[in-house]
DNA sequence: CTACAAATGTTATATTATAACACCTGTTAT
DNA sequence: ATAACAGGTGTTATAATATAACATTTGTAG
């Protein structure tokens, strides 16, 4: 069992598009860019992008369907992602917020359940939009 | 202009769907029940969904795509939603931690975009499933 | 009673994601 | 070495989620 992550083929392939891209990407649109290398059909790039969230080399944003690169090499992030979302141009920011990481990891709901992994996302416009 | 929001035909179908589940349902789940009710097509379910979200009767489970009936009667609640989610039985809860609200209504990213809205997800095991 | 906004009904289609199966490749255990 | 296994790949088909576009109707305000 390595500590390294070590990543496949198709999963370098998927990586490399989607660090490379300067917004979030769709799984179709990997899928397009992806057709040069040889890639050809959806589950190739769906179980790449699995691995990859796995491996905390991406992350997915939920409310649009897209994909972004990890920009923060701390493991931790994989489980505590947040983003800012500006509802008109679509930019999407990955934020690092301590407070709210410490306080939902101490939080329980009514249930008792606490928090192993969140997702946070905020939406408004950015500075050019606003 | 009312302020009271007025649900159409079609909307209180969906809403009262929505309301007597025991846990998130899909759209096409509510589209199944619905055609009870004579609606036939998922343009129409869509709609409904899209309005009550609107009016703040319902929220998305944006990593499930599906829908909760909204329990909070403050209206604060459509603009900053919260959610448990018990990744092995998916029991949702709908959850209100003021601090969060607090601490990311304040908040502003380096671009210096604010937040207006926003949506968090907390995963963990319930206490039945931990 | 007209004009407008909102909602409806309908067909078709776009978009996002997974099931299922055959095969390959590298490692581990004997 | 070789069997057994885990992970990865390639492929076809299909499921699940969501929207476009257009004709029509309903509710309401002027």
């Amino acid at each position: 069992m390595s500590q390294i992550q070590i990543l496949s083929k198709n999963q370098k392939i998927v990586l490399k598009i989607i660090e490379q891209a300067k917004e979030p990407l769709k799984a179709y649109s990997i899928l397009f860019n992806a057709q040069k290398k040889g890639i050809k059909a959806p589950p190739q790039i769906y179980r790449a992008l699995d691995k990859l969230i796995q491996k905390g080399k991406i992350h997915k944003i939920e409310s649009r369907n897209a994909f972004v690169a990890c920009k923060n090499s701390k493991c931790e992030i994989s489980k505590a992602t947040a983003f800012s979302i500006c509802e008109k141009c679509e930019k999407v920011t990955e934020i690092n917020i301590p407070k709210i990481t410490k306080v939902l990891f101490a939080f329980k709901d009514k249930s008792g359940m606490s928090c192993k992994k969140y997702n946070l996302e905020l939406f408004g416009l950015c500075k050019k939009c606003a």
